[in-house]
DNA sequence: ATAAAACATAGATAAATATCTATATGAGGT
DNA sequence: ACCTCATATAGATATTTATCTATGTTTTAT
């Protein structure tokens, strides 16, 4: 995992709505019209913030008839936990450029 | 620790110039200059990114005469690595508020 | 076929932020 | 005292972003 994707998954837990999301999602696979239930946003904001956390991989998602089933991607969770964890080990992660 | 301030070391981290910092103090304590020496941002700039990985607790900073040192802060870091990885592991690591 | 529910897209806007220049502070050296 | 080096602060600006309203698309039920 490289430094461009470290910050796009940053950026994409920095901000206390998306966060909130990854907590509810923690504990399994939600539906986005529940997800939407438990915050006072609009759905065209919380299908928004479901892209972001998308595109930078950490989720994904299910389609099932009108539904959308979204999950933690546990790879790529596993891959950036990795990485943060090698960064306070203070191990050189880091490829030569 | 709580979301809020994971939100904000996300936050710190999700810019890319505070995480190739954050990547060279991996490495070791370093004086503010020799960061300085490695990006093409001025001084405030650099003064400003200092600032947001200090107040979200992520690294330290140490005064000797004139330098400043900066280091990651092996606590707060470890706390975050474990929120991450709990995260991962699907635990419920979340207070019932 | 029509309506409703779930979701995405487009466009607008206000707030946040990354960056700069200019200037202040503080510590060492001459 | 003066100058230089390392850093911080203030203020301005351009970009990013979080949010909204309005509308389009897709699927299901009647």
């Amino acid at each position: 995992m490289n430094l461009i994707d470290v910050v796009a998954i940053c950026k994409a837990l920095g901000d206390n709505n998306r966060l909130q999301i990854i907590k509810m999602l923690s504990n399994g696979e939600k539906c986005g019209c529940k997800l939407l239930e438990a915050f006072n946003i609009t759905q065209p904001t919380l299908s928004h913030h479901m892209k972001i956390l998308c595109d930078c991989g950490i989720i994904s998602a299910r389609k099932e008839g009108k539904w959308h089933y979204y999950s933690i991607n546990k790879d790529i969770w596993n891959e950036f936990s990795d990485f943060i964890n090698l960064v306070g080990e203070g191990e050189r992660l880091w490829k030569k450029e």
